[in-house]
DNA sequence: CAGACATATGTCAAGAGTGACATAACGAGA
DNA sequence: TCTCGTTATGTCACTCTTGACATATGTCTG
């Protein structure tokens, strides 16, 4: 099983749902933190359904094309269950921006700020969509977030690693463009006083 | 060109180093946020060296087999520069752990605890052994860390970045189990209660 | 002297992931 | 009627990445 598997069944475990549907929630919520395109995820579902892990049925439409809505078998179930509390296999983080900022220094001031701003702003964005998503379940679903054995704690817990990646990404970016600013501004009036 | 041959120039831009160097290089510092193994480093230094980023030149040793010590060549210098500030193209985040999360409302509170908390402990051991080396550069380089133009500062702040990731994920790992964990004892407390 | 280990460089098959291509039904608006 | 957008499912070629295989030199230890 690949982890795409799991991220599929992951979601089936909570509600029945098309490939179409899937290649949605993996822009949204899900994609923040795993992503696929539904020329990944068409083959993946044939290979769960394969392997037993979930089932389909076709669901006819009158105002659409029709649709496979595929369903979390009890072995699925089992599966999602057991690879769930099994430690996670150590992936190496990629991160273009920091090794960007690994050779930043090759770089003229100006376009180094400017390209560090843009990015605390992205992540500023990012942030504060998840800020409004949480007030939104805080608000919502209340008492639930105490309760891991529902899947509301789960998809709490999940926007709360993102609230705090984002922080960190755009704090980070707003030191090194603070750094940067700091150092051209000192040399300007260097030049200044030599004049 | 690819953002590991990017990432290889980097490296190349601060000292000539063969691709046995290279290799110990993406394990280490670079390697927490690109990686790469030898499999994939030797035949992107040879496209490096076909399209005039790099130049090789045989060393040979007497109590090792003889080594390529490649070095970037101008083009090479001028490449990673007009890189280093071109915005980052968006590539999607993918954490196992946090998908993990999304399925843990299945999972057994015990071993989802125990996972959680083994996690913190791994990402808190990463966070000290980078507050290590910030607390060496911090003495050793001194007033370089302010400045920009320093491939010291560069490499501090790629050091930044990875003391707060792993200072944020260690935290939430740390929320995750300690809500899954006060649920547990809640219910506990229910449990005898109703005896 | 055998085996393990570090240095050093390479290839190759397989899997994961992307982007483009392909098809089709239906609704809305020009 | 034509085109565009949405829903819906699929394939394919290519790139990136991993893990295994392959080879060679020299040191150190049992």
């Amino acid at each position: 099983m690949t982890t795409l598997g799991y991220a599929i069944l992951g979601l089936l475990a909570q509600e029945a749902l098309s490939g179409y549907d899937l290649t949605q929630r993996m822009r949204g919520r899900v994609g923040n933190f795993w992503s696929a395109r539904h020329s990944q995820i068409y083959p993946e579902l044939a290979r769960l359904e394969e392997d037993g892990y979930a089932t389909h049925r076709v669901v006819e439409q009158q105002e659409r094309p029709d649709k496979k809505v595929y369903e979390i078998t009890p072995d699925g179930l089992e599966a999602l269950k057991v690879w769930a509390t099994k430690p996670p296999s150590p992936r190496p983080t990629r991160e273009e921006l920091v090794l960007k900022a690994y050779s930043i220094w090759l770089a003229e001031p100006e376009k180094a700020a400017r390209m560090f701003r843009d990015e605390e702003l992205r992540h500023e964005e990012q942030l504060a969509s998840y800020e409004e998503t949480r007030a939104w379940m805080e608000g919502e679903w209340g008492e639930d977030l105490a309760r891991p054995e529902t899947s509301r704690f789960a998809s709490y817990a999940t926007l709360r690693r993102g609230i705090i990646y984002e922080k960190g990404y755009a704090e980070w970016c707003r030191w090194v463009a603070e750094s940067v600013e700091r150092a051209s501004e000192l040399a300007g009036e260097r030049e200044k006083k030599s004049r």
